[in-house]
DNA sequence: ATGACGATTTACT
DNA sequence: GTAAATCGTCATA
């Protein structure tokens, strides 16, 4: 295909499926508004690889609350490197490694200097399955068989494996035209939403673990 | 320069 | 339910 002919197909296959593609409204939020505001909307990677549309309904979100969250990377204020985008402006994306090798994808919400943002936790795959199967499995240690389309997406570090998502992306913003990842208007509503249920692996942070 | 520790996942008992 | 995997990040020195 000739060079035009690509970015005629890449801008096509990031028209979609119609869905509006998020602004600086729909972000600009508290981080608990935003977390259930997400549930439902569609969160699209553009494959760095194939150039296709990977799409997930969000089903799975949780709030850091800021300065005073005992769970959140910002507790205190804290300021580094690592967690700057937390402190830019609402629907910046906030990615970071932990482990020694996982991602975990966070959306940015709040005023820009409130370090206040989303953890993305699930989604539930619809566009691009077989490339997210091929990568989870790349990416698993010793042989296994092959990922079920309920495991591939079912944690913020699945998805970010899923979806490509890495320490590239931190910082960059899901407004801009030309960022590979976005949060769509559509997609089908979650059978069933949780609107609070217990933290999970931030029980060091005390009475922040269950908010 | 060094040491302790993860906003997790997976495999195994 | 328990434990290992594995290394960037951050606080301390």
């Amino acid at each position: 295909m000739s060079g035009a002919a690509a970015v005629v197909e890449a801008l096509l296959q990031r028209a979609g499926r119609g869905g509006r593609r998020w602004s600086r409204s729909d972000y600009e939020t508290d981080a608990t508004t935003l977390a259930q505001r997400l549930l439902g909307r569609t969160l699209v990677r553009i494959d760095p690889e194939t150039g296709e549309r990977l799409s997930g309904v969000i089903v799975e979100t949780e709030a850091y609350l800021g300065v005073e969250d005992k769970a959140a990377h910002s507790v205190g204020g804290r300021r580094t490197a690592r967690n700057e985008p937390m402190y830019g402006p609402a629907g910046t994306l906030y990615v970071y490694f932990t482990y020694g090798m996982h991602h975990c994808a966070n959306i940015v919400a709040g005023a820009e200097g409130e370090p206040v943002a989303v953890l993305l936790r699930a989604i539930e795959p619809v566009e691009g399955i077989e490339r997210m199967r091929t990568r989870r499995l790349a990416l698993r240690r010793g042989r296994s068989s092959s990922v079920r389309v309920r495991d591939l997406c079912s944690g913020p570090a699945k998805l970010c494996q899923a979806l490509a998502l890495d320490r590239s992306l931190s910082g960059a913003s899901l407004l801009d035209p030309a960022c590979p990842v976005w949060v769509e208007e559509g997609g089908s509503p979650p059978a069933a939403c949780v609107v609070r249920a217990p933290r999970i692996g931030v029980e060091y942070a005390q009475e922040w673990a269950d908010k």
